[in-house]
DNA sequence: CTCCTTAGTATCTTTTTGTATACTATACCA
DNA sequence: TGGTATAGTATACAAAAAGATACTAAGGAG
């Protein structure tokens, strides 16, 4: 890795994929693409709306999703990533991979403390 | 990107990243190798001992980083990454490239305000 | 005798996150 | 007349994270 002066780079995208839920919301949107407020909602189990919510507005103010209103009763909103939003594929990636790795990770910790 | 049925596997790689300081510990260390803790704790302005200790000993649980005691007064500790640890790197490099796009994307959207 | 050093702890307060619950609008259905 | 649906907001509260500050040990310098 080559040197990196200025390590706030890393926090910007932190300060995107951190909170609870955004990056799940990121996937849902990367891989099943655009989805209705309820269709987010129920794949996430556990999620309150409040939260979802907060977590979408904060996600479209990065310019990360896309939030299109139809002015009906009951209400549509649909949600999708933005082409900049794609732009965090190899991140989620570069975790998932991590991620997959760790748990394996852990697994093998454990068995050590059992033997 | 493929399919990915355990979202959770995501969420590892950030727990273990998220703290607001934890990928600035983790590139100081990946950077210049072994750190004493006040080195740490001098290139990180605004970080408090508190929080820093936190961290550390939190990497330091999830196996990401080595700590030395030199039983010795005044205490001299140090810091390393792990083999294991150096296996963020890949997250880390991702989240570098992206924040430096990301840099680039604010100031077009600030530009753009402007106009 | 007092201050300086290091790598912490202990304690308290503030800020940020998250949860729970109730409420809204308007059309449709029975 | 009441219930259903959607995508929220408002409010109160609980929990977690972060910050500020003071304290510690043991030796060396002045």
């Amino acid at each position: 890795m080559e040197k990196i002066p200025e390590y706030c780079r890393v926090e910007d995208a932190l300060g995107i994929l951190v909170g609870k839920w955004k990056p799940i919301i990121l996937l849902h949107l990367l891989q099943e693409g655009t989805k209705r407020f309820n269709e987010l909602k129920r794949s996430m189990p556990g999620i309150t709306q409040k939260m979802l919510t907060k977590q979408l507005r904060e996600l479209e103010d990065e310019d990360i999703i896309n939030r299109v209103v139809y002015p009906q009763v009951p209400p549509k909103v649909e949600y999708s990533i933005t082409e900049y939003g794609k732009s965090l594929e190899p991140i989620l990636e570069a975790m998932h991979d991590w991620g997959t790795k760790h748990t394996m990770h852990k697994r093998k910790k454990l068995n050590q403390n059992n033997n």
